[in-house]
RNA sequence: CGGGGUGUAGCGCAGUUGGUAGCGCGCCUGGUUUGGGACCAGGAUGUCGGAGGUUCGAGCCCUCUCACCCCGACCA
């Protein structure tokens, strides 16, 4: 491709409305172009860029079994009124009426449609397992898309599902989606940590989500470097410390005017945060038998020293949703903020959760119900008991890690992809059930495993960029080679051999992008270095009379001269050299249960 | 949905007490230049986000509205 033809613009100055790098980068190299909130035109960089992650998607799908369809994006809300989604789901799913006022909705993933194909194509057990994958287009109306490409409403995804017979079938499917998915992100150039995650709302077995460790990250991450743990920290678990062992000591009220928080309230009493239970107030909507949903407020206690974890709640109680509390909702079953505990509330009123530290810590410091008061030495059991003891709260730095003690630390994460065991759920919903030996008809057991192409071609450029721009792994960059001419009017003996070297290059199989633009050396190779292109091929007027023609690395900025006469061989084996060099990170990666 | 911010040329921005819109980059023409974002000369480009209002007169003041960005909520 000539540059002077390239639809494409760089720009200099950094536009208003983009700021993280990722986004910043791809507006000033001419990559995409945004029409609404997270919505963009990929330009000819973006979509060769694009183009080659997913045909890594695709060798790396196929090596593990995977057959390409493509399913609608446009979607008959009927199927999604069989799982349920249609209902449970809010204005994230978008939907209108066809002309016949059938409800229509845009995909937001494809589980339904998948499950109802099963159920269309699998009816034995002899088809079983087998795999399918697409590369589709999906809308999520998001509340807030943000950062470019990194949270949009309409992206690309590539998402694949499992069919299995049994339980035992995708536990032995799984495991090679975890390999192929180290092995995408590797070949795409960035190194990832596999987390465990919530399973939520999908109510499967298993998730993994793959995280690329970046500060933009939207997610908290806990890991360990001694044995390796790592979690989300909406699922992460820790090794509590051991409550002191203590004789219960009888209740005492202590008047503490003006002391509303934990920090407050141990500094007042001078003692340690862990000797305090802090009180939180959510109100959870609930899904009931009657098929009704109930606003449920649910009372909170966590040891003073420790955060509520609001994931680990909502799944304790099987909420649908969560939301603080209001004051007058919080009086209304006899707390009090500020100086809230179980102790002395209309307990019928609530669903009482305790963190199972709080229950086997003696004597702790809780508020009394009463402005200005706290109670000394609450004691769960005696005192007050719950409807449900938990592990509640956050993993934070410095605990302890779960399987091996060692302190545990927390990173921010940004999700590149995820894999989910999701059992039978759409399968039963959408009919998909195949026949065993025994002429038994069962359901399939699916699983489904999503990466977002968009997203990851921006968390690769935030993983690999210096000022000057990006610096593409070659394995994703949109050209292999930049050749820069630099003829003048005065020499075109360059232009000459650089249009020649063009050609051959083409010929010879080098994805080539070709800067023939009457343009000053100092615009192009500031081009070149914001593109991010790998390999850059300078000829000019003086290597020329040389025979040499320059070659550097854009990512560490290693030089080579080059024969003109051998160059374009050169220049595969360059170009041979970097991917291999690539390709040397894909290597097994042991599967943590 | 709550809080904050911004809308003026393709991009980045200025625009005074209200007086009929400008700068830099980019773009077009010609010339001189030519190895890390050249210089000179000339040129094109605006429903000042939109609607209503106040006023002799609105980019500027008032009301409404839309869009986008950021923080939070949310995130199969």
């Amino acid at each position: 491709m000539r540059v002077s033809k390239l639809f494409f613009q760089t720009l200099r100055e950094v536009p208003a409305d983009a700021d993280v790098v990722s986004h910043q980068l791809m507006l000033r190299a001419g990559m995409i172009h945004q029409i609404a909130a997270g919505i963009f035109d990929f330009l000819p960089l973006a979509l060769r860029t694009k183009y080659k992650i997913e045909d890594i998607f695709r060798e790396e799908m196929d090596a593990i079994g995977g057959q390409e369809v493509t399913l609608p994006m446009v979607h008959p809300a009927e199927l999604w009124q069989k799982s349920g989604r249609w209902y449970q789901i809010g204005s994230d799913m978008a939907r209108f009426k066809d002309r016949n006022d059938r409800d229509m909705v845009l995909g937001m993933t494809h589980e339904e449609i998948m499950a109802d194909l099963a159920k269309k194509y699998i009816k034995s057990y002899r088809q079983l397992p087998t795999m399918l994958y697409q590369i589709q287009t999906k809308f999520r109306d998001e509340p807030r898309p943000r950062a470019g490409l990194l949270r949009v409403r309409e992206f690309t995804m590539k998402d694949a599902y499992t069919f299995d017979r049994d339980e035992a079938g995708i536990d032995a499917y799984y495991p090679h989606f975890y390999q192929a998915y180290f092995n995408i992100f590797h070949r795409c150039g960035i190194d990832v940590v596999a987390v465990k995650s919530d399973t939520g709302m999908m109510g499967g077995r298993m998730a993994h989500e793959f995280m690329a460790l970046t500060d933009i990250g939207e997610d908290t991450l806990v890991l360990c470097d001694a044995c390796g743990y790592s979690a989300n920290r909406q699922v992460a678990v820790f090794r509590k410390p051991e409550p002191p062992v203590a004789d219960q000591l009888p209740l005492e009220e202590v008047a503490t005017p003006n002391v509303t928080t934990i920090e407050a309230l141990a500094q007042f009493l001078d003692i340690p945060e862990s000797e305090t239970a802090k009180a939180v107030f959510m109100i959870a909507d609930i899904d009931q038998p009657d098929g009704k949903v109930k606003e449920q407020f649910v009372f909170c206690v966590v040891r003073g020293d420790m955060e509520l974890n609001e994931t680990k709640l909502t799944n304790a109680v099987k909420a649908r949703r969560l939301r603080p509390a209001t004051t007058s909702e919080i009086k209304a079953i006899g707390a009090e903020p500020g100086y809230g505990s179980p102790i002395g509330i209309a307990r019928e009123r609530v669903l009482l959760v305790v963190d199972e530290l709080v229950a086997r810590s003696p004597n702790l410091v809780a508020g009394a119900n009463r402005e200005g008061y706290h109670l000394r030495n609450t004691n769960y059991g005696r005192d007050y008991s719950a409807d449900l003891v938990v592990d509640l709260v956050a993993a934070n730095d410095g605990h302890a890690c779960p399987n091996c003690g060692a302190a545990l630390y927390t990173a921010r994460g940004v999700e590149v992809g995820n894999i989910f065991k999701l059992g039978t759920k759409y399968s039963i919903a959408m009919g998909a059930t195949y026949l065993d030996e025994n002429g038994e008809e069962k359901p399939i057991v699916m699983g489904s495993y999503g990466i977002g192409s968009g997203r990851l071609m921006a968390v690769i450029i935030e993983l690999h960029h210096d000022e000057a721009g990006i610096k593409w792994p070659i394995t994703v960059a949109p050209y292999q080679v930049i050749l820069i001419s630099l003829a003048t009017e005065k020499t075109p003996e360059v232009t000459e051999a650089a249009e020649k070297l063009y050609a051959d290059l083409l010929a010879a199989g080098v994805e080539v992008l070709y800067d023939d633009r009457e343009e000053r050396a100092g615009v192009k190779f500031n081009d070149a270095d914001l593109i991010g292109i790998p390999i850059r091929l300078t000829l000019g007027a003086k290597g020329l009379k040389n025979g040499v023609v320059e070659g550097k690395l854009r990512r560490n900025g290693e030089s080579f001269e080059f024969n003109i006469a051998t160059a374009v061989d050169d220049v595969k084996a360059l170009i041979a050299a970097e991917i291999a060099r690539i390709n040397a990170t894909v290597a097994p990666v042991p599967f943590e249960d």
